[in-house]
DNA sequence: GGAATAGTGTCTTTTAGACATTATCAA
DNA sequence: TTGATAATGTCTAAAAGACACTATTCC
């Protein structure tokens, strides 16, 4: 998309155009890198190596070079912080949410684009540039402090990420990006276990999965064997759930019964 | 949240840190301003007043000033643009997307955080300062090209902020954010077919809306009267709707039939 | 009375919730 | 046999969809 001035007049207007009469502002990404591990709703944070908020943990991420989009930079990250690619695999990003207090980095104003990824189980990466150490987290032991107090509002971003999570799971087929393929519909039911908190009926469960057309794609094969072998499925192409996978509502703050 | 550096070290980095090593980026508020006009969903535009994109219509917004908040800069604009104030009426406003593709405006890179407002009818406001002319259009005759090419992919942020008013009616109570107080079942019933194109069923729309607790809060009074009279309620606590309001599936799209 | 909108009632179908039951593997 | 997970079936309750019907106003 390159712009057509439509006029001589304007374009010696932008030909003149002195961008320094903005004050600084600078654009970041960050990750809120979502996954499953033992059971558990895990993300990605690395240690900073350099100032500020030197060896506090955070979301990964970094400045958008000025050539590429904010997805480009977001899958660019993604790839440095974790070596997955975001084409390929059934690696799900989006945009989540832009930050952009004053205040919020004390060099200069950044605003901070924050993407949301759902990776099925990956290895802790290595380390990378400007991070001493990167490793997934447990998200409750990081809300519960395990991981000190995290740089920058990357806690604030990490809650909205994760309520986005629980939020999509409810009318998307996005629960299947976190699992590797094939998987069995107790993989996916434990998905929905470790991001909601609570197990959905496993009968039930396999009702409404099996029901919505286009979630999963069954293989004909089954597990090579652990207990009772599972039909193995993939995902399928649809997107939405409808109507929505509905998740126990949080019981009513005031009970007058005691 | 004034940082608090750690170290000497650290302070004399910061100290001693330059902005300018990064490339320009100008940090602007768009809004998408939706509101019902004669049964239609309507949005605000403006038609701009210098480059680029001189006299085409656009979305309002502008610049995000050092010291404010991006949610301070959306409810300024808004004023700037509307007069209205978004605290005391039932103005809802909420981040959207941003947008910030290298080449969207020729002048530098722009971040552009698109913001939503969901606004009970108003009268058409008065140009502001940068704005030739500020009207509400009918969203339909947009989108069939009766404001002429939009500026900058203004087009696109419409469209996404259209598609999220659609999804958020259908599990959230903002459908009655479009709604001068006191209103009626009937005006709320509009409001759906508004945006989403079909009115629901009327009957079945007063069982879930009255069902659905805090939804609305009936006011015992009636209108003034203009067919049968109709109970009036204002707009209850609750945020969200469970379960969710459905909307009418889009056929299949191969019917195999004819 | 007729047009128009408000409001109620009812029957059917769909879906969710709860949970019992059976199946198939490994140890 | 037992433990564990997979898979199916069944009954009930809740909600949606469709739509008929009555009510109240203005003309």
């Amino acid at each position: 998309m390159v712009y057509q001035p439509e006029s001589d007049e304007e374009a010696r207007f932008l030909a003149d155009y002195d961008p320094s009469q903005f004050p600084a502002v600078g654009l970041t990404v960050d990750m809120v890198v979502l996954t499953i591990r033992n059971g558990n709703l895990s993300a990605l944070l690395v240690q900073r190596g350099g100032f500020p908020y030197r060896d506090r943990w955070a979301l990964p991420g970094g400045f958008a070079n000025p050539d590429e989009t904010l997805d480009e930079a977001a899958a660019r990250e993604l790839m440095e912080e974790t070596g997955v690619e975001v084409l390929p695999t059934g690696t799900h990003l989006e945009q989540l949410k832009t930050y952009a207090n004053p205040g919020r980095d004390p060099r200069l104003r950044i605003a901070s684009v924050a993407y949301l990824a759902f990776l099925p189980n990956l290895p802790n990466p290595t380390a990378g540039d400007d991070a001493q150490a990167a490793r997934f987290w447990n998200v409750d032991d990081i809300l519960g402090g395990d991981a000190g107090e995290l740089a920058f509002d990357h806690l604030q971003i990490l809650t909205d990420g994760v309520e986005r999570a629980r939020a999509k799971l409810e009318y998307t087929t996005l629960a299947a990006s976190f699992c590797d393929e094939p998987f069995t519909l107790g993989d996916l039911n434990r998905v929905y276990a470790a991001v909601w908190g609570t197990a959905p009926n496993l009968g039930n469960f396999r009702r409404k999965v099996l029901g919505s057309e286009g979630f999963v794609v069954p293989l004909g094969e089954t597990t090579p064997t652990q207990r009772r072998p599972a039909q193995l499925y993939r995902r399928g192409e649809a997107l939405m759930i409808y109507p929505p996978m509905l998740r126990a509502q949080p019981d009513d703050e005031d009970s007058n019964d005691d």
